[in-house]
DNA sequence: CCAGAGTACCACCGTGCAGTTGTACATAGG
DNA sequence: CCTATGTACAACTGCACGGTGGTACTCTGG
């Protein structure tokens, strides 16, 4: 599926669009944001975080296409538009798990 | 899989994963290895950048249990340790041209 | 028309990081 | 030994980014 040599500029698309998603305050956004669509004040909240910190993340995210905004009266729903971010978060929590079970098993082998 | 309300700290260990994969000489790094285990020489020379660039990139890599390494004589032999990164960028690319195809939907449907 | 709530944008500051330069260390060859 | 090769580490610089404060804008309710 991937050309054999990742072009430059590939590799730079793919590098931004880590870096979007890796940031804690935006994972706990898009965390959030599993349960359904949200307001940016429920968030802000929800995140214990400023307004203003939480609607930059977001817009962050609605340009990337990783989220959706509908607005409605005064109020913005944000809703998560692209699962796959959510699978890409399970699967750094596998390779984590499987690390650590390595180094466990290094540690105490016998045991 | 993942606990529902993500904790902090979990947020902050897959934010900083992403970020350590998300940087393009890093990524083409990962995407060198791919065809096996390489020499810090040989990596240097097929990205085109310095040896200490490759070599510092490397070592994060190589902290982060991402990539191992193996030295014989003067040369460092590095080989992917951690396969689902791969899997990662694959994911990445998929979620890429999914949203790249319904753009095209939109811009040119009867066509 | 006016006050308040909800949200987004802008400027600023501090931090962290990518790349470069210089250099130290270890090993192989003569 | 002495030199060359291969690699890793430290210091520096420029830059990008996360968080905060301030503020403008929009819509609702009275």
């Amino acid at each position: 599926m991937l050309p054999q040599p990742i072009p430059v500029e590939l590799a730079e698309i793919i590098a931004q669009r880590l870096r979007i998603i890796g940031d804690p305050t935006r994972i706990r956004l898009l965390d959030a944001l599993r349960s359904g669509e949200r307001s940016v004040n429920h968030l802000t909240e929800q995140l214990g975080t400023s307004q203003q910190n939480a609607s930059k993340h977001l817009g962050m995210l609605l340009q990337a296409g990783i989220v959706s905004r509908r607005k409605q009266g005064t109020t913005s729903w944000y809703a998560i538009a692209d699962d796959s971010v959510l699978a890409l978060c399970e699967q750094i929590c596998g390779a984590l798990q499987a690390q650590l079970e390595e180094l466990s098993a290094i540690v105490g082998p016998t045991r």
